[in-house]
DNA sequence: GTGGTCTAGACCACT
DNA sequence: GTGGTCTAGACCACA
């Protein structure tokens, strides 16, 4: 799965749905770092505050935790959304 | 086809899909010029922000060359996307 | 009250403080309209992006209701925090 | 005045004095921005580190004052120290 | 006019 | 190096 410009759907929520995959699928393991906000920039071409717009949805449904300096990680799978 | 002010798909996503059928069809030749933005404009009864997104979208496909105080010119085909 | 750039809050905090506290004393009734996004830029000489924060926040706690094409208006009295 | 590398008082000492006799001299006003901690890198030709040290000395002594996100800034003239 | 999205860049604290 | 904040500007749909 991929960024589509041409998608009328935000970039942050494709992106947020990407991200949210592949915790699902076990790609991201709990307690374990996700890829930065500039490995992620990179990756999918986008600006980071898009980037970060995208990790904020994340944390706050309860998927990722975000620790200034250190990263974002996945949350553990107790905290996640239970319509997962 | 035309646009549709009701489709919640971006006008100018709207408006990409249509010239790049024309393309296809042959309606608009390689090599040639695109009817310029302010004609498409009028025909489609949008703004040129849109039809500049739009002509910006195609050409970051492949399907056409825009040459500054020129205008937008179909590409050649080869470039052209793959899945086409 | 009012911004202060030395202060260590986050101005989109500060703001959003400011905002809930006027329509807590009742200077923005239920249902009227905010000032807009450009106003308050204006009025506190910030960018757009941290009105836009600040106003995200006050939406998500349920002080106010963003329209796109309106603006933001002060929710129903029932929908405003039980603590406030 | 500028930094003297062969002079055995630490860098970050004296570049805090130079910055605080600048901000006695009125070279940088009350509530207004500090140069940028990387300007003052290039400047005074020092790591960051040293920079860093010296604004939170200066911080700690209250001339100036420090904001995540946004900078330093010399502080309101009432909270200047009184032996100056 | 309004708010919604995205970009690019700067600067900071923290590890 | 990481994430956190703020700025400035562009462009869009919407009303």
């Amino acid at each position: 799965m991929t960024i589509d410009q041409l998608d009328p759907t935000p970039l942050w929520v494709q992106l947020a749905a990407i991200i949210r995959d592949r915790i699902k699928a076990g790609d991201y393991a709990p307690r374990q770092p996700l890829p930065s906000e500039s490995q992620m920039q990179q990756e999918f071409g986008i600006a980071r505050g898009t980037v970060r717009r995208a990790m904020r949805a994340l944390a706050e449904e309860g998927w990722t935790v975000t620790v200034q300096g250190r990263g974002s990680f996945v949350a553990p799978q107790e905290s996640w959304p239970k319509d997962a």
